[in-house]
DNA sequence: TGTGTCGGTTGCAAATCGAAACCGACTCTA
DNA sequence: TAGAGTCGGTTTCGATTTGCAACCGACACA
């Protein structure tokens, strides 16, 4: 895992830092993706600051994680859903959940669980090799030039 | 996935997202993995500035997933390792790297990919349900109340 | 007519940020 | 033995970002 010698720039995650990087963002997902819609909702269930809820409302909206709707008019209100590539971040809070539950937790378990629908294992998700579907940790993988590397002068 | 009737103070996500979720402490993790121990290394490959690389490592250290080790004597020099706690935060980095990947990527492909020393496929990992082992994304999972939970008055 | 809800915006003081300069302790070169 | 360079930071300072609190319009309910 010793390869000093990439371009970093543009990186992957760098990009993915950059949106949801940050504590208030994150706190906004988490009761997104626990059900929260409305922008009350989420205030209370944050307790971020209103006027900085709404700047990560807006740049959540901006990037097409939280689409903004409708959801009566007169007076105009709106709720925040997340879209589909929103969804797709979850793996991300799962691995926060886990390594806090691991790591950080209080001494009575963790306040939330997670259910399998299909099979009804109450656990969190692991990570798996896609190839053998064997459970991995980071000793198990090693970094590798992607197709848009770009090799960098060692010297 | 609807249950507005949790404590979530405490929540083991936000103690996570308050210790790594800012894009500095990100940005040292990254290089962390990817092999950097010196802080001039680090201070090259993050482009950050000195004291805010120098407050993060701290912190880092003080929260147990760096470890700050002497590698040389006169004079003294240091250098910092990812703890068995901060090689444990390796699904986050992954989760942001495919989701990066999925979402922002230029058109080139991913600079850097992964893969498993054990089989050889080059790919990255997927959240897999541990007791059927099947692959899992977040329409899959519901949240029920952990071991610490607290319900809360509904009103 | 008054009170409350909802979804914000505005103003302000305090914390945090990055750039650049500086520092001690050394090594290496001439 | 003087001068330049390396390494791992700390200090200083101006600009940005933050949270708090107050305010706002549009409406519902009594």
């Amino acid at each position: 895992m010793v390869w000093e010698t990439f371009e970093r720039d543009n990186c992957a995650l760098e990009a993915t830092a950059e949106i949801v990087g940050d504590r208030q963002t994150l706190l906004v997902l988490r009761e997104s993706f626990l059900g929260a819609r409305r922008f009350g909702e989420l205030q209370r269930q944050t307790g971020l600051a209103r006027n900085i809820l709404a700047d990560r409302l807006q740049s959540l909206v901006g990037n097409g994680i939280l689409e903004r709707r409708r959801y009566q008019e007169r007076p105009e209100r709106f709720e925040y859903r997340l879209t589909e590539k929103g969804i797709d971040l979850y793996p991300i809070l799962i691995g926060l959940m886990e390594w806090g539950a691991k790591h950080e937790a209080g001494g009575e378990g963790p306040l939330v669980s997670v259910r399998h629908k299909t099979c009804g294992t109450v656990a969190l998700p692991r990570l798996a090799c896609p190839g053998c579907g064997e459970p991995v940790t980071a000793r198990d993988m090693e970094a590798v030039p992607g197709p848009g590397a770009v090799l960098r002068e060692t010297a």
